[in-house]
DNA sequence: TAGATTGTTAATCGATTAACAATC
DNA sequence: TAGATTGTTAATCGATTAACAATC
């Protein structure tokens, strides 16, 4: 019996959901109804009841959800639960501030390693991380068992390295560069891409702004 | 008449299409029809014509689209003939990540200025912009023309600081604290969620390795 | 028990894909 | 002209919303 495939939509309203959960146990909330969430999220409380019944039925009629009982289930569903080791490739900016958010191993992900190919940086520590040498690379992600690399470096390196990557054995790549990568579909890619982010952003702006409103 | 309105789907859709064609001009190519650009794309070519032709009828049958005429048009369309002055709320990693990357200037977007509440970090400057006190920003709003606020500080200072914007005449806030700003519906949001981006990555990986699959 | 609210089916809406006539 | 490929309509598919019976 196949396992019904959760549609993109709903896989990418469930972070979401998550933030507003933690963010009403922090205040002590104890129960919650789709209604009501449904009024602080700006959605629809069906789309609520909807996408949690993907997963099963978390809640209980006449009563709603327990929001401590609904955080932890859909952190489960996440892979929150579990421990990721990260490791940053490319120590400019992007990278330095990656490493410095120490939020991220709140939720289990824990930055193991920096490299660059400067080599000025090499040798250099954040928050008590090292800069390696990118020549380092291989034999690390060989000898260590490493998650998720987060890619902060040109567009110009990505693809190669990305390639080398799933070569010798990572399993997730968190994509900065401003470039799609094709990679054997065993490797997953998470895109963050920040000019497209802003290209949005003016879209919308200079929609609002136009001239003629016809 | 009403002008029809094009869809999120679409709009999501148009950064994309612009980086494609900006590559194919750096490698000089000419033209290009849907169907080839489907297969660089991984989408389909009917989608690719359904999409621009919410613009207007870029191409020519026989032919194809022009790559240069087309970037230029998605390029207007996303506002990318405009200029943009920006600031940035938080001189932490991630706002000097921001104000390093000089590329967005390429695209129209200058970085003004920088603010922050730290006091050890008032008069820096970085690729000479000066950091400035939290408590010169309403003066310097007010003073200046800025479109664009980029909020990279603490979720817990987040809400007010966008309102306040808002109160002062920002146009669009670039949001990368990890909570959802409710403004006044004039002022557009656009949001960056790194934890969320992170938590589908997450997902990801661990339904691929999940343990049973039935 | 009566009231509230879920889980779930059915209806609607919107987005994607297919098909093809128009036309370069 | 013949071939290619768009622009656009129609068909399909998927996602969202509405409705309500089940049930706490």
């Amino acid at each position: 019996m196949e396992k019904k495939q959760i549609s993109k939509a709903v896989i990418n309203r469930l972070p979401r959901y998550y933030r507003y959960l933690g963010d009403l146990l922090e205040k002590d909330v104890v129960r919650i109804s789709s209604k009501e969430l449904s009024e602080r999220m700006k959605v629809t409380a069906s789309q609520i009841r909807q996408d949690l019944n993907n997963f099963g039925g978390f809640g209980q009629q006449g009563y709603g959800y327990n929001v401590e009982y609904l955080h932890t289930e859909i952190g489960k569903i996440l892979g929150l639960d579990k421990r990721y080791s990260l490791i940053i490739i490319g120590a400019g900016n992007l990278g330095q501030a990656l490493a410095n958010y120490a939020d991220f191993e709140r939720r289990g992900f824990y930055v193991r390693s920096i490299f660059d190919i400067n080599p000025r940086l090499v040798g250099l520590s954040i928050r008590g991380i090292e800069i390696k040498s990118i020549d380092e690379m291989e034999e690390y992600i060989k000898m260590n068992q490493v998650d998720i690399a987060a890619l902060t470096l040109p567009k110009s390196k990505a693809p190669q390295i990305a390639s080398d990557l799933a070569r010798w054995g990572i399993k997730g790549i968190w994509n900065f560069a401003p470039t799609d990568l094709h990679l054997h579909e065993n490797v997953i890619v998470e895109n963050v891409h920040l000019a497209e982010s802003l290209m949005k952003l003016s879209y919308k702006l200079s929609e609002k702004y136009k001239p003629a409103d016809n």
